[in-house]
Formats: C-alpha cells, sequence, structure tokens
DNA sequence: GAACTCATGAGAGTTACAGC
DNA sequence: GCTGTAACTCTCATGAGTTC
C-alpha cells in the first residue's frame, strides 16, 4: 500500500518572492559611448542553464564580436519581455546606434556594415543594409526562452564582451560564468580557486571547434588565445588551465582553476542595516575629500563575508554570513590610518613603499577616483595581502591602539580645518560679491539683493506667472547667471546627500517655503513656467522622507520610514531634489519639464518597489517581530522552516495511520468583553 | 596505431586611412 | 557619417613528421 500523501510544508525559499534578476548599470547611459560603456561595464543576468548550453558555439563562423551583439539582443528581448520571454522566440527592431556602442570594445567604432554581417552569422536571413540611424529586425530564437526561465544567475559583463578578440575568449568566458553560478561558487578572501573540469571533446564544442577536437590543435589555436584573452579583459575572475592526462599520456580534460576576484563597488549589493548602525559615520565626519557614504559602507559589509561569523562550507547553498557593523568600523579606522600615514608621510608599514594604495598613490588614488573607490580599492588591496591590519591588530599591542587614536584624532582636525576653511571661502566670496549677502534671521520679502539676469526683482508673486514655452525656458537656464545658481543648489543639497536620513526632508521643506523664492530665484521662476514641477518634487520628496503623524505625534524631528533604505534615500535626494543641477550646469537641459516628470515616475516606481519588498519581507520574519528587539527561538525556528508548524499533534486514523489532529476547537467567541457578574 | 606538434596556405575578418 | 580599399591579423583546415 503506497505511503499516504503528506502535504509537504513550503520551504522558506519557496515562500519568499522570487528573484527578480535585474541589469547591473544604468544601460541607457553605458551606451552615450564606447567610453562611457567601459566606465559603467553594464552586467546583466543570464541563467546557468542558458549560459552552458552549447548552441550558441556550434553557429559556423561566430566570432568574438558577434557573442557581444548576441548577449546585446537577449538583454533587449528580455527588457522587452520582463515578464518572461514568449516560448516562440522574439521579434524585435532595434536601434542601431546603441548595438554599435555595445560591440565596440577594441577602441574602433563598429560600422553599421558590420552589424549586419554580424546579424547574418547569428539569425541567418537577409542581409539588412543599416545606417547609424536606422533600426534592424532581430529575432531571438525558440531554443533561448526555455533556457531563461529562472533558475540560478550568473553576471555577463557585456563591456567585458565588447573588448574579448577571440572567439574561444567569449564562448569559455560565458560558460564559466554559468559554471561558478552552477556551483555557487562565491568570493571569500584567501579561498582556493575553484576548479572547473572540462573533458576534451566537450572543451571543443565549448569553444567553438569544429570536430574533431584533438588536444593539439584545441590547445594551440583556441585554448591559449582565448586564456590570453580572459587574462587580458576579464576583471571578475582570473583563470589557468591544467591538462589532465591518462596513464598512457592520453589528454583527458582541461581542469581551470578559477579565481574570483574581490568584487567591484558598482557590482556590490547594498542589503538594509539599521540607521543606528551607521548613524556613527554621520557623527563623526571627515573633510569632504575624505569622507565616505555609508551606502560604500553598506556594500562592504555585502561584498566581504565575515571573519567572526562561521561561515557555510564551500558548496553549500547557503550564502556567506556579510561582515558585521564591528568589522566595518574596523576597516573605517584602518582607513583612517592609511590617510593619516599617507598625509603625514609617518610610515607605519613597509607596504607604504610598495602596496597599490598607500602613502602617495592613495592620496592620488582619492583625488582620481573619490575617497569611495579608493577607500574600496584599498580594503581590497589590504585583503588580498594584509599589511597595515597586522601592524594595527589591536589585540595585539597597546601601540597599535594608540595610533587609531592619533588617525581618529586627525580625522576630526581635517574635519575643522576643512569647515573654517569653507566658511573663510564663503566670507571672501561674500565680501567681493561674487556670492549674496548672508541672509537674516528673519528675511525681508521685498529686499532680495540676489542679482538675477533677466529682472532684477523675484519677490514672489502672488499670481502664477503664465507658462514660458520651453525655448525661453530653456534659455533662462543656460545663462550664467542659472549655472552658478545650479551650482549653488548642488552644493545646498550636498548635507542632504551625504546624510540623507537627517537632512532631506528638512532641506525639501526649507526650499518650499522660502529658500527657493530667497536663495534661488533663477530655478523659482524656471519652476513657475514647468507649472511647478520641481516644487511637487520637492514636496514628493519631503512626504516621503517624513512620514506623516498622528495628532498626539510629536512633530520635531523627522521620522523616516523603516522601508527606505540608504541607496533609497541617495536615489530619493538625486532624482528629486538634485534633477536639474548638473544639466544646467553643463548647459545641457534641454528638457527640463520632461526630466522632472521622468525622474518622479522612476522614483515613484522605486518607492513602490522598496515598499512591497520591505513589506513582505516583515511579513516574512513573524508576527510579532520588532524592529531592534532580538527575535524568539520560535521565530527563528518559523523563518528556517518556513512557517511549518514547530509541533504537530497527531492522532491515528481509522487504518491506524497517524495523521495531523485537527485545530482545536476555538474558545467562545469574546466572553471577556462582557465580564460576567460577581456575584456568579 | 593513436595522438600529438609543427608548418603552411587560403580565406575571412579587422583595422586604418583617404575621400566624399 | 559613410564608402572603398589595402594591409594586416586571425581562424581554420590540412598534411608531414614525431612521440608515446
Amino acid at each position: 500500500m503506497p505511503a499516504s500523501p503528506k502535504p509537504s510544508a513550503p520551504s522558506a525559499r519557496a515562500r519568499r518572492a522570487p528573484f527578480v534578476p535585474s541589469v547591473r548599470g544604468d544601460l541607457e547611459a553605458a551606451v552615450a559611448s564606447a567610453e562611457a560603456f567601459a566606465a559603467v561595464a553594464p552586467s546583466v543576468p543570464r541563467t546557468a542553464a542558458y549560459l552552458l548550453d552549447r548552441r550558441l558555439c556550434a553557429v559556423p563562423r561566430i566570432g568574438a564580436r558577434d557573442v557581444a551583439l548576441w548577449e546585446w539582443l537577449v538583454t533587449q528581448a528580455v527588457a522587452a519581455h520582463p515578464e518572461g520571454l514568449p516560448a516562440d522566440g522574439v521579434e524585435l527592431a532595434l536601434p542601431a546606434r546603441p548595438v554599435l556602442v555595445a560591440m565596440s570594445g577594441h577602441g574602433r567604432p563598429v560600422q553599421p556594415r558590420e552589424l549586419a554581417d554580424s546579424l547574418v552569422r547569428l539569425l541567418g536571413g537577409e542581409r539588412q543594409e543599416l545606417r547609424i540611424g536606422d533600426v534592424f529586425r532581430a529575432s531571438i530564437p525558440s531554443w533561448v526562452p526555455p533556457l531563461l526561465r529562472p533558475g540560478l544567475y550568473g553576471y555577463l559583463d557585456l563591456a567585458v564582451l565588447a573588448r574579448l578578440t577571440t572567439k574561444g575568449g567569449s564562448l569559455l568566458y560565458r560558460h564559466l560564468v554559468g559554471r561558478l553560478a552552477a556551483d555557487r561558487v562565491r568570493y571569500l578572501p584567501n579561498a582556493p580557486p575553484h576548479v572547473v573540469t572540462i573533458p576534451v571533446a566537450e572543451l571543443g564544442e565549448v569553444l567553438g571547434m569544429p570536430a574533431p577536437h584533438r588536444m593539439g590543435p584545441l590547445r594551440a589555436r583556441y585554448l591559449k588565445p582565448a586564456l590570453a584573452d580572459l587574462a587580458d579583459h576579464v576583471t571578475a575572475f582570473t583563470v589557468t588551465a591544467e591538462e589532465a592526462k591518462d596513464e598512457r599520456g592520453r589528454n583527458l580534460a582541461v581542469g581551470f582553476s578559477v579565481s574570483l576576484r574581490p568584487p567591484e563597488m558598482r557590482t556590490a549589493a547594498a542589503r538594509l542595516l539599521p540607521a543606528e548602525d551607521l548613524s556613527f559615520l554621520q557623527a563623526h565626519p571627515d573633510a569632504p575629500d575624505f569622507q565616505l557614504r555609508a551606502s560604500t559602507l553598506i556594500k562592504l559589509g555585502s561584498a566581504l563575508p565575515s571573519r567572526r561569523v562561521t561561515q557555510p562550507r564551500p558548496g553549500s547553498r547557503r550564502r556567506p554570513e556579510a561582515a558585521l557593523a564591528s568589522e566595518l568600523h574596523a576597516w573605517r579606522r584602518l582607513w583612517l590610518a592609511a590617510l593619516d600615514e599617507a598625509i603625514t608621510g609617518a610610515v607605519l608599514t613597509p607596504g607604504y613603499e610598495t602596496a597599490s594604495y598607500r602613502g602617495q598613490r592613495l592620496l592620488d588614488a582619492i583625488e582620481r577616483d573619490g575617497a569611495d573607490a579608493a577607500f574600496w580599492a584599498f580594503v581590497m588591496a589590504e585583503v588580498d595581502a594584509p599589511d597595515l591590519q597586522v601592524r594595527l591588530d589591536t589585540g595585539a599591542s597597546d601601540e597599535a591602539i594608540r595610533l587609531l587614536a592619533a588617525a581618529e584624532r586627525a580625522r576630526v582636525l581635517r574635519f575643522r580645518e576643512g569647515r573654517a576653511e569653507r566658511r573663510r571661502a564663503l566670507r571672501h566670496a561674500r565680501a567681493e560679491g561674487t556670492l549674496p549677502p548672508a541672509l537674516p534671521k528673519m528675511p525681508k520679502a521685498d529686499s532680495s539683493p540676489m542679482p538675477a539676469p533677466v529682472t532684477p526683482t523675484v519677490a514672489p508673486e502672488p499670481a502664477p506667472a503664465p507658462p514660458v514655452p520651453d525655448a525661453a525656458l530653456v534659455a533662462l537656464l543656460s545663462t550664467d547667471e542659472a549655472k552658478a545658481e545650479a551650482k549653488k543648489l548642488w552644493w545646498y543639497w550636498q548635507p542632504a546627500f551625504e546624510f540623507p536620513r537627517m537632512h532631506a526632508a528638512p532641506k525639501a521643506k526649507l526650499l518650499l517655503d522660502e529658500d527657493l523664492d530667497l536663495q534661488f530665484p533663477i530655478f523659482s521662476r524656471a519652476d513657475q513656467a514647468m507649472g511647478g514641477e520641481y516644487r511637487a518634487n520637492l514636496a514628493k520628496l519631503a512626504e516621503t522622507f517624513d512620514m506623516p503623524r498622528q495628532r498626539h505625534e510629536g512633530r520635531v524631528a523627522t521620522r523616516v520610514p523603516d522601508w527606505i533604505d540608504a541607496d533609497l534615500a541617495e536615489v530619493l535626494v538625486t532624482f528629486l531634489g538634485m534633477t536639474l543641477t548638473v544639466p544646467v550646469q553643463n548647459g545641457v537641459a534641454t528638457d527640463p519639464r520632461g526630466a522632472l516628470l521622468r525622474d518622479r515616475a522612476f522614483v515613484r516606481e522605486r518607492v513602490r518597489k522598496a515598499r512591497a519588498e520591505w513589506r513582505e519581507r516583515v511579513a516574512r520574519r513573524g508576527d510579532a517581530y520588532v524592529r531592534g528587539k532580538p527575535r524568539t527561538f520560535e521565530q527563528v525556528q518559523r523563518e528556517i522552516y518556513g512557517g511549518a508548524p514547530l509541533f504537530v499533534a497527531t492522532v491515528k486514523d481509522r487504518d491506524g495511520f497517524n495523521r495531523v489532529a485537527p485545530p482545536p476547537p476555538l474558545p467562545p467567541a469574546q466572553p471577556e468583553a462582557m465580564p460576567p457578574a460577581k456575584s456568579e
């Protein structure tokens, strides 16, 4: 007799909302030029099944550039069908210009005729006569959609694909990314290389070599050029190959040793951390040139596995445990020590002379890439070759504690000096008349001395100005005065950009109430001409950041909703507050109103998604979860076992099989609502 | 005898440049 | 921005000789 069907409890994974893969990097910004494409380096998610499929390798006469084109086509198809590709394939009509950028990784712009040739090689059919501004047709064959059904994902870097020159290199890169995804390999510092073994015949297929697959030609014509290509252009990992032979010397397989490189800042994922964990940064600022963003530390925590928490064993399905907040603070202290060493020249270790991010080289990197990128590179260099962290191990000596304290004091002095310098510059600029004088505490609406380029008086008018035509609006925002005002507005937002949870809502409210009219008269007039879209964005920013309160709740401090994390906070400030500051400064604000509307729509979508994800997470954590309080044993167990009841009462049925006991009858409805009389 | 290395040449692809 | 062209580079197939 077959066992009675037992309804299995849904696992935690099954109950979780499915992971939605998305492109890393701004595709739209990337295709502006080949340089922008290399800088943004968009990465696209692909399932392991798709990456390990060999039908693309078998396309006759396929080249490295064809692979780059192919991945671009699939990316566009996925973007056009976010709910899943149709089973019978996808017909696309795409502009030629972006894809030419995505194929031009070798320094020379690819020409439309080469795109046309590539399309014929990949998809067959009639050759299309193309020009750079044309739209071309492409069809994704029906074998692709089933391979892209959700599963394990790896990320292909499209900029790497554009740079690779050999077809073996491109195909091997795809295959190795697929194997890393299938084997769930994640970065761990000092982890041994992950070995991917591929039999010779299979390797021939992977590299696109026609049969017969003999090791001699395979090695000389495909494998060596491919490995050299990967060594030159792939940034995510390094790979070496070793051939395995049998006892008679016959080649059996090739073992690829893949070492993941430390994650890059742009690809690291941000995660939710309690605000109090990183409020330390806000209370301990550095000089602007060296100030780190909270989001950088959060990303670092996600990218670097913790050394204090026991990590999952190799091959485990579990993700590595992220670094603890205390570990992030330790990295920050080390960074301060390195900064102090570089500025003062007081050498701490021999690495000062040799390491890539120490001494003057560290200061150069900060000037070139910014403090956050330099900090990231410094930490990754220390992870690879620990030097300063050995010297400054606080458990080893008191001297290390003294050095770290000295670095902290140096940070305070830097910050104070920078602040004093900014104030001196402000006073100097006001004395010279390049900046308006300081505003009185109680501003007079009728005596604003701010010079305006077109009309000198900018007092708020009772009736809204009639809409200015777009050309006039663009002209208004193209003057030198408007550019100066945009620069001033950009600086005005900086505190909110750095510390959004503290400053974003107050800044938005201040701008709405008085500062926009008084300090930014040109922007105020432009906003009136745009129908008040900028003010609407500011109102949206203030409302999103500062939750509405009940009457009995205090209104002094900003009350930031729980679902706003550090990244979303930056997005809100950037897209609602600072939208026009950069384009106006650069003189490229051709459609300011459209930009405001687009940004608001983008933010609305991000907010909706963040709120939905937060609700889902809270619901998963359990009914009695309170933010900031440790969960009970039972809550943790429920999460582990996917909500299945921890203890199940059973009874035997008439056949003698144990069944889940029916739930006990509910207590009588609301007996305590009407307490019985004491006399009873 | 199987598998490998090496040399060679054809053809396709890539790159750079001039001219429009 | 496009086209034509020549030089260069790369890919691929093939065959002779060598090694195990």
